[in-house]
DNA sequence: TCTACCACACTACCATACAAGTATGCTAGT
DNA sequence: ACTAGCATACTTGTATGGTAGTGTGGTAGA
């Protein structure tokens, strides 16, 4: 169990934290009930900030709060997933055009660094480590191209299709393709190449298209 | 004041719709100071709810809260409206393209019925009635394309901007241009022109670039 | 006159009590 | 045996009391 101490923020921060990767990490799977009461008794606070995070992740569609019934993890949307994959395409290629105009040296460097280490990672097989260091490399883009913002938005709103990639990951995952991409698009950066950083940020995104039928076969109780 | 009675939702909802309502309307302008003790007599309702609200505002970016020191309607932020803009028209230009290619009849139907009330009202000079109608024309486009969490998104992230444009509203802004444009985007939807249409939007949303440094010296104590 | 300090009023934060709606299982009546 | 209805044990929604941190103004001392 974590520790509220080690929290630098409120309690509701903590308990939201908490219950947010607990979710993600599908520890708490899609469907779940969990109660204001139970969750305030376990992290041993009261129900008032336990309410408020219930609030926020009822804002981020990862709990459907039924009022005098309960609260459960909300099952996963393919809907929503689909949504979310568009919007970040259409950010994501946005960004990464940008980012072959106004792109710095430094951030250059710390894009180089990232792959340096996914390397590391892959020829280890650090799944985990990967999985990180993806996410860390498209936040390096957008922090390059000032869209901090976008980047806020297009992760709260990526909720269920991360929750499918777990799932997914739990399979298998084509990590080779990914780093190699990155590579490219790093390059393309480089050469200022907007038309070749388009084609392959769109095409790196759609590995994230995953066989939701199989994994609608293997966890049915997961899907709305 | 609004009554709490009408509201077929909870009493959060009710704080939260007229405080933000009130927010965006510049009633409380950028910076007020308002405490939820003060808001839950006013609206005769406990601190609770209105604590709740409070969140949710947060969340929007459109209040500002100092632990023990007190919450402030949030400044106007210039890079938030930047970045807001950027996302949406990446966005809208993925629907727009998208709505060549998909929208049904039905669709453009009440596309073209929303056009007819905007001649009207822009031949009336009803720049309220504008207002609305434009917002309704956007989202009509995201429905048609099935795209609404993205525009619930867009619109979420568009308070800031949004307020932006009450203010220069009170200057003035070129309403025929707009309704003329709008017209041009359904027309290279019928004729599925998909070029056509991304040049339009992207046109069209650059009228949302405002004269920010009149604005800023007319009203400086709004923004950060 | 100026400054240091302290009391006080104010804030948001958290804990807890109560209200109101819902699901469930037992019981009484058929 | 079966069903209608009620008691009960849940749930979330709302109200309120107490706590701790922050700003401010007044006062005592130099």
């Amino acid at each position: 169990m974590l520790n509220r101490t080690k929290f630098k923020h409120s309690t509701r921060d903590f308990v939201y934290d908490t219950l947010r990767e607990s979710i993600m990490d599908l520890e708490l799977p899609p469907g779940t009930a969990i109660s204001e009461k139970e969750v305030a008794e376990e992290l041993e606070v009261s129900r008032t900030p336990v309410r408020e995070a219930f609030l926020r992740l009822t804002e981020d569609e990862l709990l459907t709060v039924l009022p005098q019934r309960g609260s459960f993890v909300a099952l996963i949307d393919l809907d929503h997933v689909e949504e979310a994959r568009f919007l970040r395409e259409q950010a994501e290629v946005g960004i990464i055009r940008l980012a072959c105009e106004v792109f710095s040296e430094k951030h250059l460097e710390q894009l180089e660094q990232n792959l340096k280490e996914q390397k590391k990672a892959r020829d280890e097989n650090d799944e985990n480590t990967l999985f990180v260091l993806d996410r860390e490399f498209h936040r390096l883009l957008a922090e390059g191209t000032d869209k901090q913002r976008v980047w806020k938005v297009i992760q709260r709103m990526d909720t269920h299709s991360m929750r499918l990639r777990k799932l997914s990951m739990a399979l298998k995952f084509n990590w080779e393709k990914l780093v190699d991409q990155h590579e490219a698009m790093v390059e393309a950066i480089k050469e200022k190449n907007q038309e070749k950083a388009e084609e392959l940020i769109r095409e790196h995104l759609a590995l994230l298209i995953y066989d939701q039928k199989a994994l609608r076969e293997n966890y049915p109780d997961y899907f709305s």
